[in-house]
DNA sequence: GCCGATCCTAATGTATACAAAACGCCGGCG
DNA sequence: CGCCGGCGTTTTGTATACATTAGGATCGGC
């Protein structure tokens, strides 16, 4: 229950959407004014949605203020993964060693979850419970910090998109690759933990990468991508 | 030259010096009125900048969206140091084997002014080398994300007691410690490089620990912190 | 024909007024 | 005596109007 049913809130998750969604396309400016038209609110919402839409790295903004979408090249995203690599390894091998076995029991029950959903073909089913474990080591990593920093790095859109092209084999290796490290977690063993988890989030990089290869640009309207000007 | 002397921007100078200069005690609640009224301008710039300084995680918001200066337990701190290390050592890493020859001329010519600063007993002038230092690593990291991590980790505050409480001698030592990053640098030797600046930023957590169990808290006028209501 | 300066337009930055919500207080009740 | 609920004050959230500045187009000069 969202207890602050706030209208910057209201336009941050609105934009978001819209951006993941393709509606707004990557490099497309963003004016407060439209957007604000968009949302139904006024600029002053939209303006904080803004700010908090560029620490998440999915807006852009010139020396002089003016927004667009960010555009995310794939070496951008190889960095993105990289330190998801690094971070998430962090996470998962404090977690190892702080974990309750109630967090442990709730690893076992999503990723059986997860499994479900892979079985089933059901991707938004293996997307929500993939993130649940994540999120669950994340918790379980007692670092608000660590959290902090990972949460404005996951690109939600960059991982559906990796999920959605992926093989019911390699779904199947996520959920294999999960059961690697609860065992790590039973065991308490903080190095193995980080390194299932490094290797896990950088399989998945190379999953997507395959994929762009082969699949590379798209906008829903099939023009091409507006560019913005100077970094 | 400051390109745009905004208002946004000033707040933030300016608060962010008062909780760093201790006028602004941990704990303390921030009404954006009595801000406004400080900096001389109106709420608006103020919401602006205390969004950021919460990104920075020098000020804390409560659920009901009240602003309150950041406290930060050793516990934290020891958090954001280990985080710095793993970090900044990323970033070195990266740096060994992209800095370019200047970089390192640059490196090399501020690591001799830290030594001057030391030298001279100037403290002042060893946070600006030294902070140059780490900044040109992060730079020649080529990594902006991973910039803006460590940008938004780097406790200024905390830096600048632990020097303030440095001896002549830890002093030198992070002289050496950046003198064998340079060689590591020049060799394009990652692995050391990266072992190099995560023990630099180790000690360095260890010279601040010490320092405060020695004389742990205090505030300008002497009162106990204030402390803030429910996280 | 190309480059540059200047003006114009349109977007953002700031200030203020109003609305809504949260916190704390006070009184009443168990 | 302690706890709970309603009410007033205070503080933040939102909307809007105005000021300022960046960007782009146009016109003139070379």
């Amino acid at each position: 229950m969202a207890r602050a049913p706030r209208a910057a809130d209201a336009a941050y998750a609105r934009i978001r959407a819209l951006i993941a969604g393709g509606e707004l396309a990557p490099g497309a400016p963003l004016r407060e004014e439209e957007l604000a038209a968009l949302c139904g609110v006024s600029r002053t919402p939209v303006r904080e949605a803004l700010m908090r839409l560029e620490q998440d790295y999915l807006v852009r903004r010139t020396d002089g203020q003016r927004s667009y979408v960010a555009d995310w090249s794939l070496d951008d995203i190889a960095e993105m993964f990289a330190l998801r690599a690094m971070l998430e390894g962090h996470a998962a091998a404090r977690a190892a060693t702080r974990i309750t076995p109630e967090g442990l029991e709730a690893l076992r029950r999503l990723n059986a979850r997860l499994a479900s959903a892979v079985a089933a073909g059901d991707t938004e089913g293996f997307l929500a419970a993939n993130r649940a474990f994540h999120d669950t080591v994340l918790g379980a990593a007692q670092s608000p910090r660590l959290a902090a920093m990972i949460g404005g790095l996951v690109e939600q859109p960059v991982v559906r998109r990796t999920a959605v092209r992926y093989g019911a084999r390699e779904l199947g290796q996520s959920h294999a690759e999960h059961e690697a490290l609860i065992e790590a977690f039973a065991r308490g063993d903080a190095g193995w933990a980080e390194s299932v988890m490094a290797g896990h989030i950088r399989r998945a990089f190379h999953a997507f990468a395959d994929a762009s290869r082969a699949a590379p640009a798209r906008s829903p309207d099939g023009s091409a991508p507006a560019r913005a000007p100077r970094s």
